[in-house]
DNA sequence: TTTACATTTAACCTTTTGGTTAATTGTATG
DNA sequence: CATACAATTAACCAAAAGGTTAAATGTAAA
């Protein structure tokens, strides 16, 4: 839902590498739990924090659940990222300028809220 | 340097916003420090983070240390997040066979190590 | 209905993270 | 040299993250 979440969740080595598995097929939670080498209620959660952020689907089916990748969530990182990367470096000098004071919380109204 | 520590470091809001303030002109660590309300010595430290992840360089001028933004680094998450997009979803359904067992560390040697 | 299996949730523990204040380092200047 | 200023590092603390085992939930099947 939010830049944030997604961030936070794509942090994680292991939620990486699940969204990477789910990249061409949807897999249940048994299966995936068993590519890495920690105990199913750990997958559990990493999958509740990758479904927190949208980034992956749910569907149960009898006994197994299945997830599948949801990756227009994405989107919004790709933006993000991208806006970064096409800058203009223009490096200058001089004695810099305090835009605000301390406790002016100056970044909430930019680009992102904390 | 790694995709992991890019994506730790992409993690923090705070440290996005550093980012997204570097995006068109060079800062000092003071003037970085002034957007945010917390301390500089809590800001030292997310700019400590972000260099040892090469996202940003440093040099010193006189007093003053101006960071500047590296976003060459930003390729690789680029990569990363669009060959994930990249997907062809093709749900399929079936009972899932595990591919290895628990503690086989089957995750190694794909795509990314823990 | 009882049992087994797939998965999640609860309770707990350890490590990491992000914040603070105080001390340290580096540079310019009276 | 002594003082002031910019920034970092050290020491410490609270909260969050990620792991485990054990209990709970949901569904299929004997």
């Amino acid at each position: 839902m939010s830049l944030q979440a997604t961030c936070k969740a794509l942090a994680d080595p292991i939620r990486r590498e699940i969204l990477n598995l789910l990249k061409n097929r949807r897999l249940s939670a048994g299966e995936i739990g068993s590519y890495f080498p920690v105990t199913a209620a750990s997958i559990s959660r990493h999958l509740s924090v990758l479904r927190e952020a949208d980034l992956i689907r749910d569907t149960r089916e009898g006994k197994y659940i299945f997830y599948e990748l949801n990756a227009s969530v994405l989107e919004e990182v790709m933006l993000w990222v991208s806006d970064l990367r096409s800058t203009s470096p223009a490096p200058c000098a001089g004695e810099p300028k305090p835009p605000c004071r301390k406790g002016d919380f100056c970044y909430e109204g930019t680009t992102e809220k904390i």
